[in-house]
DNA sequence: TTATTCTGCAACTATTGTGGTAACAGTTAT
DNA sequence: ATAACTGTTACCACAATAGTTGCAGAATAA
């Protein structure tokens, strides 16, 4: 476990709605069986794309939930960022020795690094769009 | 803690060992001190480094480790790979459903993904240089 | 109105990946 | 021989993650 899988749910679950593989008006319950995991953590995730925007859902008895825009407008990056994935690395976070320089300005050299990759990585995720994601399950 | 530092250490080490800040002669234990971490983890990184030809080390009483190669001449793409460090993102494993074809065959759309990212993020770390890494620590 | 059945949310628990620690064998300079 | 380092392994503690449970709120149907 101790991995992130949200994102990679997230793609799941929306991918699910996008091609509507179970009728009109599909619960978290429903949705849980197809990624085999507990509704509770499908609503927790649903709840985050809700608040981007990505899905909308419905309360009450017939509760439900559809996507909030067509397919070819939710790029991965869209989901990427719902979800609040982890940056492509981390850097740790040891308290500075002053004797030694690198110590003190590793810090900053890294993260500069790290935003120019995230950079790149977000540009890929971008490029691909659930719609992208829909064909390629329908394909196989 | 349980976030992935390796790879962040890893630069770290180098970048260490690049600029010289400690005279010649340095010890898992110097560079210890630096990263505010035990010896331990540092050798253990190291040995990766090493098998990874980015680094050669003396064993013996006068034991020491120094770069094998020109820091120009080394990646972050290399530090990357020979850390073995995490993917951009992970997939789910869970097991198919068979009744939903979304679940037998988002693993592999996702895949597909997975690996046009990390390629993206390849490539960006390949264009930094240690060197450059060593630069940014030293004009700060 | 009442019962039902969803979502939304907030604990709490269990698992597991991570670095930290310690111990030991192997190697080399003194 | 002794000392001091690397290389490696095994084990421990911590923390982040997903799983679980319970309950309030909302909408529908009787």
């Amino acid at each position: 476990m101790a991995n992130n899988l949200q994102f990679s749910i997230a793609v799941h679950l929306l991918a699910g709605l996008a091609c509507g593989c179970d009728q009109k008006g599909v619960t978290s319950g429903h949705l849980a069986e197809s990624v085999n995991t507990s509704a509770s953590f499908v609503r927790r995730t649903l709840a985050k794309l809700s608040k981007a925007g990505l899905v909308e859902t419905a309360t009450g008895k017939a509760g439900a939930c559809w996507l909030a825009k067509d397919a070819k407008n939710i790029s991965l990056l869209d989901i990427y960022q719902a979800v609040d994935a982890p940056k492509a690395f981390a850097i740790h976070g040891y308290s500075e020795q002053k004797a030694c320089f690198v110590s003190c300005h590793i810090k900053a050299a890294l993260e500069k690094a790290l935003t120019k990759t995230q950079k790149a990585m977000a540009a890929s995720l971008a490029e691909i769009s659930l719609a992208q994601i829909v064909s390629d399950v329908k394909k196989k």
